[in-house]
DNA sequence: CTTTTCACAGTCGCGCGGATGGGA
DNA sequence: TCCCATCCGCGCGACTGTGAAAAG
């Protein structure tokens, strides 16, 4: 356990003042040892501890409807775009900006911005890695005020990109993003972007030593878009729940020859307690931040070299959550979390030497990442049923909840209650996909780990799908259809079901453009995870989805229907409006009537679903769950969501 | 009343063992 | 006839969300 010990100690130290108060203590030692009068704890119990009142550091619905604040974001975005899920609630910035917190000093949070991170929404694995103190909204202890947002970098070293996936904007200069958004202050000097952001030109850094900037790309981020725009929840049990959707990175920027730990924290994202009310989630109370235990996972692989974080994606797949906090004795496979309590995962990359010792001296070594997007609020049952519906739609082991239900209807494939590649964000991730020509960095995952029936012709010749997934520099977009027949590497026994299957869902197929829709595979009896008995009402919306999509899969050509160019940049607005507000809530007319056609069918059925015939329809969508938000809310948000993209794709 | 725990049903992949087919 | 490789089916375990019961 070494490699553990060091790790944590490396977490720990990189936070500087741990984001997590308990752990501060054990800087380099163990986090199970709490630090019972560590300085830096925050005192939460003073804060306002009934639930669903209006105290300090509560969410008000009328609060919660406000536009996303920009104020006090250096960078903000101009126009106060908001990304909010599921309203605003779950986004730090418009929380400490409306919330005293009591005792705790504004700056003590750091906030997440609404521009860069909001314009990057439609980027699915992006390559637009910025600073870390600008970005998320890692609940900062007191006491750790002087690291925003746990870059815990050293000043003079690379800092920490958070890597923040799909944001252009340039990084550091013409008006970049800098460190210390907020209150905090710039605590490190802008980052000083090498080259344009991301893409693979910052990635051309010749042989740098600890000064070599890693990007990371958030490979699944169009699902993670997807859960967080309904405030993500994930299970935790005693046994551990994996994480839905998981963690999945590609690294670039790395030294190839030198070693490195990856490994994951998930550490408090803000100081409340929440909890589901009125089909949304409000603030109640103070967080209880004494919780003890794991928090963080190690890749399994590390320490390994820089060529190999980069050859191939990364992912946490196998992590798990739970709330048992013996748990963290045996088993390093666990994070221990409280329900209730939001979270922010943060990927760790720690240079380290050929024995996977780390230079606990060095922080320069040691580089941060956060994505806002995969915040998550802990519960031990699912409490908004959006989330379950988008976790039963996407998850493959969650398939039993869904296919009887699938089978009932025969929508068409544009009236799908689920998004397909081609209505959701999804389709988006083609364009940054089409910037990546050249690493298969989704290989493993997106393409090796397919089963052969699933490509055309019993072929695993869909790898230029891969190019859609391969970064490539922005430049590069211009030729996406070449791009996109890069050659697979072949992995083959990697991966399993709770790789490729995840991914199924953005597997190449999910990635394709729009021209993909209209080609309809004949190979839907031989996609693995969707069985014959789902394709004989294929043209429902059941077997439709995530199943026509395999079937897409396997078109080696269909990459080509893509038109030319076709990228994230130069989608046109309205059809990513479209897509976006296509998205799997809104039931089309044809599945409403057939609902009412069916409905004892569908009774019987699918009597587990959440979703009733009647809240098939658009009006009682689960999206409507959210109270607040009615279908012209929603619409708005899709809008608001778009302007996202639109921010994201002019920057 | 809210939150947590547990048993349950369903799906999937893996591993094992038997059946099958080809070659020596 | 024997040996080897491949294929197939079955059982098991892992994993999911559900829903009821228990706990607080």
């Amino acid at each position: 356990m070494q490699l553990g010990e060091q790790l944590l100690a490396s977490a720990a130290s990189l936070a500087g003042p741990p984001f997590y108060p308990p752990e501060s203590s054990s800087a380099r030692g163990h986090r199970s040892q709490p630090s019972s009068g560590s300085p830096q704890r925050l005192d939460l119990d003073k804060g306002p501890k009934k639930c669903g009142g209006a105290g300090p550091g509560m969410l008000s619905e009328a609060e919660a409807g406000e536009p996303f604040p920009v104020a006090g974001s250096k960078q903000g975005a101009p126009d106060g775009r908001k990304a909010a899920p599921c309203g605003e609630a779950e986004l730090p910035l418009a929380a400490a900006a409306r919330y005293p917190l009591d005792s705790l000093s504004p700056e003590r949070y750091y906030l997440q911005s609404p521009g860069p991170q909001g314009a990057e929404l439609g980027a699915p694995c992006s390559l637009f890695p910025y600073p870390a103190a600008q970005h998320g909204s890692v609940y900062q202890s007191p006491g750790g005020a002087r690291y925003p947002y746990g870059s815990m970098l050293s000043p003079g070293g690379f800092s920490a990109a958070v890597c923040s996936p799909g944001g252009r904007a340039q990084f550091g200069g013409g008006g970049g993003y800098q460190y210390g958004q907020g209150a905090a202050g710039p605590l490190y000097s802008p980052y000083p972007a090498a080259g344009s952001c991301g893409g693979l030109g910052a990635l051309a850094v010749p042989g740098s030593g600890p000064g070599l900037r890693a990007q990371v790309f958030l490979c699944n981020r169009p699902l993670w878009l997807k859960f967080h725009r309904h405030q993500t929840e994930m299970i935790i049990t005693k046994q551990g729940r994996r994480m839905f959707p998981f963690l999945s990175f590609n690294i670039t920027g790395l030294n190839p020859t030198a070693h490195y730990n990856v490994f994951v924290e998930v550490v408090l994202a803000d100081p409340n307690h929440w909890r589901f009310q009125g089909g949304k989630w409000v603030t109640c109370g103070k967080a209880d931040n004494n919780m003890q235990g794991n928090k963080v996972y190690v890749h399994p692989e590390s320490p390994n070299t820089g060529a190999h974080w980069m050859r191939q994606e990364i992912s946490f797949g196998k992590l798990k959550l739970t709330n048992n906090k013996g748990a963290n004795n045996n088993n390093t496979q666990m994070i221990v979390l409280q329900s209730l309590h939001k979270y922010q995962p943060r990927l760790h990359i720690v240079e380290v030497t050929e024995d996977g010792v780390e230079d606990l001296n060095d922080s320069s070594k040691t580089q941060t990442f956060v994505f806002p997007e995969t915040q998550f609020i802990a519960v031990t049952a699912y409490q908004n049923t959006d989330i379950t519906q988008l976790k039963i739609d996407h998850n493959p082991f969650a398939k039993g909840f869904r296919d009887n239900y699938d089978s009932m209807y025969t929508a068409s494939e544009n009236d799908r209650l689920t998004p397909s590649p081609t209505d959701s964000p999804r389709s988006h991730q083609i364009v940054p996909g089409a910037r990546y020509s050249v690493q298969p960095f989704f290989q493993e995952q997106f393409v090796n780990n397919l089963p052969p029936a699933r490509f055309y012709n019993g072929e695993r010749t869909v790898p230029q799908t891969n190019g859609l997934l391969s970064p490539q520099q922005n430049e590069e977009v211009a030729n996406p259809p070449q791009r996109w027949f890069v050659t697979p590497v072949q992995q083959p026994g990697t991966n399993k079901l709770d790789m490729n299957s995840y991914e199924t869902e953005y597997s190449p197929s999910t990635l394709l453009p729009y021209g993909i829709k209209s080609l309809p595979l004949q190979t839907s009896h031989a996609l693995g995870y969707y069985p014959d008995p789902t394709f004989p009402s294929m043209a429902g919306w059941g077997s439709r989805g995530s199943y026509q999509r395999k079937m897409a899969t396997g078109l080696p050509w269909t990459s080509r229907t893509s038109p030319p160019g076709f990228s994230e940049d130069h989608l046109p607005k309205e059809k990513v409006k479209e897509e976006i507000g296509s998205s799997w809530i809104e039931t089309p007319p044809s599945i409403k009537s057939l609902d009412s056609n069916d409905s004892g069918v569908y009774t019987s059925a699918c009597k587990r679903r959440r979703l009733s015939p009647s809240t098939s329809s658009n009006e009682n969508s689960p999206t409507m769950k959210c109270e607040d938000m009615n279908a012209e809310d929603y619409s708005k948000d899709t809008s608001k969501g778009m302007g996202y993209y639109a921010f994201y794709t002019t920057t």
